[in-house]
DNA sequence: AGCTCATGTCAACGCTCGTAGACATATAAA
DNA sequence: TTTATATGTCTACGAGCGTTGACATGAGCT
């Protein structure tokens, strides 16, 4: 039975999306194949021959992951307000953002993904924000501000803490706006 | 071949201490019975016999991990250096504890240790901390000092950040606390 | 139309996992 | 010393995983 009409750059793409999908939602390990194949209407097996394993499909969906998230263009004042805003925003609208940093935190722990996410957080999250910082130590201080972001985040989406999900978007987002100031400040 | 001597509590303490170690280390699905049970010591079987399951000697490692992380007697001004100091502490040290902290992040994005991992982490972290705030939103607060806390403790022990692992810690730790002080104020 | 190769499906392999039950043996009571 | 029970070991099951190779079939060229 092939029901599926026969196109083999759609098929790639529905494979990396409905993989893009899952990883967003579980880790490395918790995302099986068969999973990913079966939300893109394809037999497992395309996998291997599209992606050769189930490590390069991942490294893949990093590959091709968002990161406008980190417009270089940014002004070093705006991006205190930029961060916290990325921080909070609510699911429904365009979190495409975050959804790098939310596949990077998931499948943190995974051995297998531990290098590729290690990686491209260094290269897509850090380097950018630490490059728009002027001063001394902008590595440490853009790791404090992603702190934020990153503690936030989890608290949000892995530990559903409703203070943070279900309070005042706006009081939250202020609050951390201030704070994130204070992470990027050039006072030592 | 019987090498063990027989003594139940100890095999017991065995496998849960080993345990421990491990999901330290790794997240929960990352961990198998029988690296735990060699580590221990002793023969697989043996956790189903003393714990039933593996989610539930998971479990028995939560509710049995150091607690004396949140000391409730902590008074609200050293809040923010004991918080600080707790995220900036050398691994050699006594880190335990951020291990149960640490255990949580670990396995937080595993389906099955995630509704025990939520719990333990409203319960014995954000709810201690929040306990001591006093001043509106005494939880969304906590909420953000714990997100510098958790945020750090990631990119020190999970993305290996030279910035926050390899710099001046006493400079971080100054720096921390200055925000842990700002995220905790009353000031809206 | 007929041929051909890319594309998709299917079945199965080897592995590891959590778990269970039969078996062995050290320990302690009789 | 003999017996009984708690304790530890061994083997194996069934399921799920990533991966592979053989097979089917549709699309495009001649």
């Amino acid at each position: 039975m092939t029901r599926r009409q026969k196109n083999a750059a759609a098929t790639r793409d529905a494979l990396l999306a409905a993989a893009r999908r899952r990883f967003l939602e579980e880790s490395y390990e918790n995302v099986g194949l068969r999973e990913i194949a079966g939300e893109a209407g394809v037999d497992v097996a395309l996998v291997s021959r599209y992606f050769g394993s189930k490590e390069a499909l991942f490294r893949e969906v990093m590959r091709k992951a968002p990161s406008e998230a980190l417009n270089p263009d940014l002004s070093p004042d705006r991006l205190p307000g930029w961060l916290a805003e990325m921080a909070t925003r609510e699911d429904g609208s365009d979190g495409a953002n975050i959804e790098r940093l939310l596949i990077i935190l998931r499948s943190a722990s995974s051995p297998k993904a531990a290098r590729i996410v290690q990686d491209s957080f260094r290269e897509d999250v850090l380097d950018p924000v630490a490059g728009l910082i002027r001063g001394d130590e902008p590595e440490m201080r853009a790791s404090l501000a992603l702190s934020l972001l990153i503690g936030t985040t989890i608290l949000r989406t892995i530990m559903r803490v409703d203070a943070i999900c279900e309070c005042d978007t706006n009081a939250v987002r202020a609050r951390l706006e201030r704070l994130l100031a204070v992470a990027l400040s050039d006072a030592g």
